[in-house]
DNA sequence: TACTCGTGGGA
DNA sequence: TTCCCAAGAGT
């Protein structure tokens, strides 16, 4: 005989109460009584779209300690958010975070809008996002679904569809769970449970508050849920960096293009990163400025999301006639002035300890 | 639809 | 070491 259906009642009644017990206390969280400041609700959620609560929580405080309201990112300049969000990845959600600021600002006159829809149509504001703010910000009856909420979903009701295509049925069984009565904390239980509890590998079944309704822990099998795709291996790609020098000690930066990875934050200059291995010869025709190139021993590797990347750093001391078109000097002193991806930094370091006469 | 887009922590 | 994963959005 096949088991009953989970009971949208007693799931909201259970998660609830656990919530109630068992809720992180979390920098943008407000507490009981207080009424949500939109604004941080919406800053969180954009910072933690796909990053760690640890990663986002000094981010946070220091973006709210400057910007206390939607009206400062405002006004603030875009370099500067981008220096700000240096480190925390993903950049073009700082783009986007201003752009919507902005849009917030100069159209509503600094209030969010507080339907799914409205929220949809900013920058940087999507399907997941525009439902947790609906929600959790305006107390609406919007169901937010992310990876914790697909996965307690899918263990739940035993959803054994692959994902990505599995992704609706999912989200429609999750919108079935979501009350009318605190569906912005029924969503926050619901992460808090997948981030603790319900994880990805060895969930805690024997802690988990809606085990007595859950399909898949019934079956024994709740780490089976949800199925996935494998993903395809992440390819090695090859670049050289150009660490040059000047004779007071300034090192050329640039900025990237706007648009693609790492789009508007500051680089060392490099040749193209491709699938093949450079020679210095080669990589010295590409340049930013003449100069007698010299390869330092050593790589400097990072990991982006779909190539792994290993770059060689080739040095020079150059006396500047003609500056490189967006050229920016600066002595590694005055580096964190800029916006530097962590790549950047890592460069930074190698050629710290590697290059001869480094002076900072 | 299927890519692109960062980074760090944990197994 | 390597892989997986994370409060996804834009194109």
């Amino acid at each position: 005989m096949t088991p009953p259906i989970p009971d949208p009642v007693s799931v909201r009644r259970r998660l609830l109460r656990w919530y109630d017990r068992n809720a992180r206390d979390l920098p943008w969280r407000y507490k009981k009584g207080d009424p949500p400041d939109p604004y941080r609700v919406w800053l969180s959620e954009i910072m933690l779209q796909q990053t760690t609560v640890a990663a986002v929580k000094g981010y946070f405080d220091d973006f709210t300690t400057r910007w206390p309201a939607v009206g400062d990112l405002a006004k603030a300049e875009l370099n500067d958010v981008l220096h700000a969000w240096q480190g925390l990845g993903y950049y073009a959600r700082a783009r986007n975070l201003h752009k919507c600021a902005q849009a917030i600002a100069g159209e509503r006159a600094g209030r969010f809008p507080d339907t799914e829809p409205e929220l949809k149509a900013l920058p940087g504001i999507g399907d997941y996002t525009a439902a947790a703010i609906a929600a959790i910000a305006f107390d609406r009856r919007a169901t937010p679904v992310d990876a914790n909420i697909e996965r307690v979903t899918a263990r739940l009701f035993a959803l054994g569809d692959t994902l990505p295509k599995g992704r609706k049925k999912i989200s429609e069984r999750a919108s079935l769970l979501t009350p009318k009565n605190r569906p912005g904390d029924f969503a926050q239980a619901l992460m808090d449970l997948g981030a603790g509890v319900c994880t990805p590998k060895a969930p805690d079944c024997s802690a988990c508050p809606l085990t007595p309704e859950c399909l898949a822990a019934g079956q024994g099998e709740a780490e089976r849920y949800p199925v996935k795709v494998a993903k395809a291996a992440r390819p090695v790609r090859y670049g050289m960096v150009f660490w040059a020098v000047q004779g007071d000690g300034r090192v050329l930066l640039r900025q990237r293009p706007e648009k693609g990875l790492l789009g508007g934050m500051t680089e060392f200059p490099s040749t193209d990163w491709r699938k093949q291995i450079w020679s210095s010869a080669e990589a010295a025709k590409q340049a930013p400025v003449k100069g007698r190139w010299r390869r330092l021993d050593g790589v400097v590797r990072h990991t982006f999301t779909h190539f792994h990347l290993e770059l060689t750093v080739l040095t020079a001391e150059v006396a500047i006639k003609r500056e490189p078109e967006g050229a920016l000097w600066s002595k590694p002193s005055g580096f964190s002035d800029h916006a530097l991806p962590t790549v950047m930094k890592k460069i930074a370091d190698h050629a710290s300890r590697n290059v001869p006469g480094y002076s900072s």
